[in-house]
DNA sequence: GTGTTTGCAAAGTGTTTGCAATTTA
DNA sequence: TAAATTGCAAACACTTTGCAAACAC
């Protein structure tokens, strides 16, 4: 229903070149990292995820993924391993909209703009956007992170 | 269920205080300006919202202070005109959790604590964070808002 | 009167859960 | 074989919608 932008970053390799034959032990490899069995499920999602650019994706669209190519997952288990990686620090949930959640591969501190009326979001580089100094935070709580999202809209 | 924190601006008007029968002529006009016809169920919610402090609130929290108050309004109602209220200029709303809403009082540009765990948010005035330049939007867009989030994490 | 607004109940959306069967180490 | 993982279907929380009755101007 709303389409999530692939990144224009370096290249565009597609996902169907990341699943054919080659070695995924990089792959394999951040799931033991992140302590998870490499279970079907589990590496046929993180090759769709992790093999291409960065990119955003919704769990109902992943799961089209993995039953366009071939692997069919169930929705219930993408939601979990979506989840699980981002328990493990492989993901990254992005809060745009209520009711969908977005999940980022790119993990690293960097930005947003989100267009509400395409449902496109699109990253920006952590330094591309300087913020001064944080307000401390209410007593007995320590900063986690912060979110910014520049909401944008397509001139008609 | 989540306890959303009531900001401790100026003063502790409460909502009863709010909703005794004194003038409510600056609700009303607001109602006015907004196009929105000043019907019974709108006067109470809208009284409700701005009649105290700023403060942030769900649908499901709202109408059942509409209950409270002596003035029940159905929750559709109150979807509805939180919606209304909103594309009037009169609420902001406010996305920091996937699958719930948010609205704010406050419409002037400021950012946000959120503690995911309690489901706290809290103002930050909008002077208190200096944002850098932003950079130019994708081509054929234009910047709408942008929101800032503090994600915080009570210590236990 | 005429168009707007309301409330209800039903439908919808995206997400989570319980649990038996399967798979992994 | 013991523990973790999966899939299904049912349950969930929140939100929106269709439509007849009630209301504002």
């Amino acid at each position: 229903m709303l389409a999530i932008m692939r990144l224009p970053l370096r290249g565009h390799q597609t996902n169907e070149t990341a699943m054919t034959a080659r070695p995924y032990a990089a792959v394999l490899d951040r799931l033991r990292k992140a302590g998870l069995r490499p279970t079907r499920q589990r590496l046929t999602l993180a090759r769709l995820l992790f093999e291409g650019v960065d990119r955003h994706v919704t769990a109902e669209q992943l799961h089209g993924e993995a039953e366009a190519a071939g692997f069919p997952v169930s929705l219930a288990t993408v939601y979990n391993t979506l989840h699980q990686f981002t328990d493990g620090g492989l993901l990254r949930e992005v809060v745009v909209e209520a009711g969908r959640s977005y999940f980022d591969t790119n993990t690293g501190g960097h930005h947003h703009f989100f267009d509400a009326g395409t449902g496109a979001l699109t990253d920006i580089p952590g330094d591309d956007i300087v913020i001064g100094d944080l307000p401390a935070p209410p007593a007995g709580a320590e900063i986690e992170r912060v979110d910014l999202v520049i909401r944008i809209r397509s001139r008609a």
